[in-house]
DNA sequence: TTCCAGACTTGGGTCCAGTGGA
DNA sequence: TCCACTGGACCCAAGTCTGGAA
């Protein structure tokens, strides 16, 4: 129980659906077993462990890695000055890297080309090095070619190929896709060791081109239950270690080579785990609804605080609030430049004291994660924006905003709020809550099934819009476009043509009435109806899709929505969830499709 | 108090299998 | 049957946040 009352939940599972102590072998034969682990079972709140452990079992295979490089064949050549050479092996499998890439935009970027350059001389023999002195006599071409008939042939392949690589596919997943956690058969996320390649980072990364090596056993770390049999290493090979720690959910670790991450292979977003913890996200940002109006009361007074730590800390909360900016922790430097809220420098934004018929507008101009840019004006409280006047001044452009917080700083203060609360929850929140007010707002009870999911759209869109979840117009939007325009106007001519030959079953049942007249009177308005729902149906789709042109739905959908919110709007307006959520997003929302009343309230 | 690494979530891009229309 | 298109699986980069060491 917090300062505030709210008992943060615990989750327990009700019933188990497998019973302890059963091995993977035995359920790795059946593939059918445990879709969805919280079918049939009762959610409830209870007394979990509050000792970090996660699990008490976890058995699994261990990773898949990638296959070993194939050498190109004899009649494929890399050219250096116009003259074929033979490259070492390891040489060439980085040259093959570069190859693949070559019709991509970056392989003409010059940190691209430097960085590739430099740590493929590493990899390169004595006698490759003392050749090979400038990326620009390079000649990948002919590799470039070979992959590119390779990926055709791929295409081409005969039916029973096909089939073949899909069972193969199929059985690697059965052999490695899964594990078995506390007794339950779980799906892993990510069972496969990245492949490896060149590094291409997002934005103007400086990083961009630079070898990812490949990853062998004795680099990863093995993470499972002491009593569980452990998964044998490649053969001949070991793992760099086994560890039995309970308290993390990975199942196996390594560092990549460069930017030195750990780089994890976890459970499915379907998994019990996974689901637990996202039902326990959206429970803490559903108890922000209830304090919500004290802290924004809170922060609203630090605007005028005499102290410059409070009063930015004011302004950078109610950014966070009404905009959804992210928290913006502090970057390592060899990262692309990219800002969230903390991390604003005065060059990201203007001031307007008046613009566009608005008083005191704040004009917005960075890039955000991955590199989106984030570009918005908008109209702030007199307070506001006299205190951003300030804590500009004196500054130069590339200087801190905020300079006297941190994140972490931030989160604290917000923990003293709400125990849970952190700056995230705050987009969590406020998608949550603009997806249920817009869904109230928008859906009508006569609408049509397809009308009700233009505003259920609608309403995910603007949360997308409210968390700047842009993607690049898809390649091929035009031309489906003109191809949804063309069968608009063919539906018109149907529609047209229906229209007169019902005029005309009308005056025949008019001057001779009969039996069949009537009935073919009635075909005909059949018919029309018919015809006209389609036109409708692919207006309605031509409005959706020029409205979701450059939005992605998808990260608010399955990281910022509560699921409950759709599934309950969905059980009272007589929505079948399958439109909503297609079959792996019911597997990860299982949770709440299972528990959700018609009534439910964020 | 600061720094940093580890763990986990969030995020857009890419690619390919499946689908539906010609 | 073929082909174009698209939804969704997969990929892996890039964030957030926490806890522990210095």
């Amino acid at each position: 129980m917090n300062r505030f009352g709210y008992a943060v939940c615990q989750f327990v599972y009700g019933s188990l659906r497998f019973s302890r102590g059963i091995s993977l072998d035995s359920h790795l034969s059946n593939a059918r077993v445990a879709n969805s682990p919280f079918r049939n079972l009762r959610w409830e709140e209870g007394n979990n462990s509050n000792d970090g452990q996660k699990w008490q079992t976890l058995e699994h295979r261990g990773p898949l890695f990638p296959p070993e490089y194939e050498p190109l064949p004899n009649n494929v050549s890399f050219y250096y000055g116009g003259e074929p050479m033979k490259l070492s092996l390891a040489a060439e499998e980085v040259a093959t890297f570069y190859a693949k890439m070559l019709e991509h935009e970056y392989t003409s970027k010059e940190a691209f080309q430097k960085n590739f350059f430099t740590d493929w001389k590493e990899v390169m023999s004595d006698d490759d090095r003392k050749t090979i002195k400038k990326l620009s006599k390079c000649d990948f071409s002919e590799l470039h070619k070979y992959f590119v008939n390779k990926s055709e042939e791929k295409k081409n392949m005969s039916k029973q190929e096909k089939q073949a690589l899909k069972e193969e596919g199929s059985r690697l997943t059965e052999e490695y896709g899964y594990c078995l956690l506390d007794g339950h058969r779980e799906k892993i996320g990510n069972f496969r060791v990245e492949p490896p390649g060149l590094f291409r980072g997002r934005g103007e990364h400086p990083k961009m081109g630079k070898l990812k090596k490949r990853i062998h056993s004795v680099d990863v770390i093995i993470n499972c239950s002491k009593d569980s049999k452990i998964p044998a290493p490649p053969s001949g090979k070991k793992w760099k270690r086994v560890q039995h720690d309970n308290t993390v959910t990975w199942l196996a670790s390594w560092v990549e080579n460069v930017q030195k991450h750990t780089k994890y292979i976890m459970l499915n977003p379907s998994s019990k785990l996974k689901g637990e913890k996202d039902w326990q996200k959206y429970e803490v940002a559903r108890s922000l609804k209830l304090e919500v109006d004290s802290i924004r009361h809170q922060y609203q007074q630090d605007w005028s605080s005499r102290e410059m730590k409070t009063r930015q800390r004011g302004v950078a909360l109610y950014f966070i609030d009404k905009l959804a900016l992210r928290a913006g922790n502090e970057k390592e430097d060899d990262t692309a430049d990219t800002v969230g809220c903390c991390s604003l420098r005065v060059e990201h934004i203007s001031l307007h004291e008046s613009l566009d018929g608005q008083e005191w507008v704040v004009e917005f101009d960075f890039l955000g994660k991955d590199s989106i840019r984030y570009y918005n004006k908008v109209p702030v409280e007199k307070r506001v924006f006299k205190s951003l006047k300030i804590f500009m001044e004196n500054k130069d452009p590339e200087d801190d905003l905020f300079d006297r917080i941190s994140t972490t700083y931030l989160n604290k203060k917000l923990n003293e709020y709400m125990t849970g609360l952190s700056a995230k929850v705050f987009r969590t929140f406020n998608a949550s809550t603009t997806l249920q007010d817009q869904l109230s707002k928008l859906t009508k009870e006569d609408m049509t099934v397809e009308e009700k999911i233009l505003s259920y759209n609608r309403a995910n869109r603007a949360v997308a819009i409210l968390c700047n979840h842009q993607r690049a117009a898809p390649k091929t939007f035009e031309k489906s476009m003109q191809l949804l325009q063309e069968k608009i106007q063919k539906k018109k001519e149907q529609i047209e043509q229906a229209k007169k030959e019902l005029k005309k079953a009308k005056k025949a049942h008019k001057e001779h009435p009969s039996d069949r007249s009537k009935k073919l009177v009635e075909q005909k308005e059949n018919a029309v109806r018919r015809l006209e729902e389609q036109l409708k149906k692919l207006e309605l789709q031509v409005t959706d899709r020029e409205e979701n042109k450059v939005i992605a739905l998808g990260t608010s959908k399955l990281n910022y929505l509560d699921p409950r919110i759709s599934v309950a709007w969905c059980k009272k307006y007589n929505v079948p969830i399958e439109k909503i959520y297609n079959k792996t997003q019911r597997e990860k929302f299982a949770w709440a499709i299972d528990m959700t009343d018609a009534d439910f309230q964020f």
